[in-house]
DNA sequence: GGGACGCTAAACGTCTGACGTTTTCCCCAC
DNA sequence: GTGGGGAAAACGTCAGACGTTTAGCGTCCC
């Protein structure tokens, strides 16, 4: 919908309606194969013909077919790779891609009137106090391992790379519970938040009093304490929460 | 990662890493545009020059140019209308969007090991709930309206076109919060969930009883009772995953 | 005999140019 | 004034050619 109505207005105000009379060729190769992607019949690792061929399959050139493939890529149904052996393979599912793809879905849609930053705040203050109880209730020695190790990890805003495993205490504690699902719906937030959070200066001491309630939670998790630690998560959201409202920062 | 790793074997175990030396161009096309869309340089409705000046402006082809923006589209950050004042457009952020993509990717998701539907019932026990009493809370004279109508649908499992208006009882919830990210969060789930029923035949009778629960949550909302929503709410989700856990619905 | 080097072939990546198709707009005839 | 038909701008599609990447294999030299 361009936002470039054409200044008719010579009679109706009826919506600006745009149909696609018919879908172009390459939309309907995409649509197929997705289809077919999707209901198993292509598993993942499966081979797909090559361009040319795949062309053929269909009755349309190789061009419209490599833009099906761009389609189906770009959605990280299928990976492509070069040389010899090359191909196009049907994608394994990938939860981070999944998590990366809502957070910048999210990044936009946050620049809307329609989603404002402290509606991801209301979610998030409604997902992790409960996940930060599951978590007590079910991580095993290793996860709470996990967690106690994020919690402890020192903040650092320039790049701590070379430390894969050095991932937010947010983030951990999702994971933590177990249930993918939770980490689907809350990561991509705190991308976002995080984000949003960076461009604004915080005080060091902040950090600090930042860091106390993330052990203080991964202690309650590590000791099973269930409640406690969905008390203390909540506490933590409310805080952080302030300092979000602080200075305006969203508009 | 194609599935099928070269049996070399030979010396070392290294993970199989599969690096790409060079991004193609119509990739490097597509993430400059998509830069300079989510920063907000090129806002929504604005037209992109053609496919051969874009290519031009690129230095490539006007086929990459149109892989890149095929990409873009395929990520809805971009729409493209045909003949005279057609061309491609930025895209307005479109929840619904995101809703269908999220859904999609994670219909595939549950069907691995990693994402269980009853991870998917966890979650949504964990949000609906909440949502409900956020409801009663929030929801004006309208919106009130709106969830007595979505209990008071007649359910039909066959194509009830012709209404517009008529969502599915839990996504008018979901809505209702005012907090579109509750949205975002809790309606794939609920489509992935509707997808997977729909396949098992469910008795009549019980269908009966799971409208019978939503008119009176929506009563419990439309009298302002947030806890009795709340309440009623999970005592409705937890008898519904009964019935999704009947007759081993998932492996 | 073994290992390094380099060639080869399969696929994707990119370019060029042409033609078809859709859709709007405008002009002209009635 | 109104309706119809052509022109023009863009995307959609095709065909063919050549470049580039990469695994595999054969060869040659230690």
């Amino acid at each position: 919908m361009p936002a470039q109505p054409p200044p008719s207005g010579t009679s109706a105000p009826v919506a600006h309606l745009r149909v696609q009379r018919v879908r172009p060729a390459y939309r309907q190769v995409a649509d197929e194969l997705r289809t077919q992607i999707l209901a198993g019949a292509l598993p993942a690792g499966t081979r797909l013909p090559n361009e040319a061929e795949l062309g053929r399959a269909f009755g349309v050139s190789r061009s419209t077919a490599r833009e099906a493939l761009r389609v189906l890529s770009s959605q990280h149904l299928v990976e492509t790779l070069r040389g010899v052996q090359g191909g196009t393979f049907v994608s394994e599912p990938d939860p981070a891609r999944v998590v990366e793809d809502v957070g910048s879905a999210l990044g936009v849609l946050v620049m809307t009137p329609r989603l404002h930053v402290s509606d991801l705040l209301e979610a998030r203050l409604l997902l992790e106090p409960a996940a930060a109880r599951l978590a007590a209730q079910r991580a095993d020695a290793e996860t709470v391992e996990a967690v106690r190790a994020a919690a402890a990890a020192p903040r650092d805003d320039r790049d701590p790379s070379g430390f894969v495993g050095h991932l937010d205490f947010h983030t951990t504690l999702l994971m933590a519970t177990g249930n993918l699902m939770l980490t689907l719906m809350g990561q991509p937030v705190n991308d976002v938040l995080r984000t949003r959070l960076r461009r604004a200066g915080v005080e060091a001491r902040e950090w600090d009093k930042v860091d106390a309630c993330h052990r203080e939670i991964a202690e309650h998790i590590a000791e099973g304490r269930a409640g406690d630690a969905e008390e203390a998560m909540r506490d933590h959201i409310v805080e952080l929460r302030r300092l979000y409202e602080r200075d305006g920062f969203w508009a």
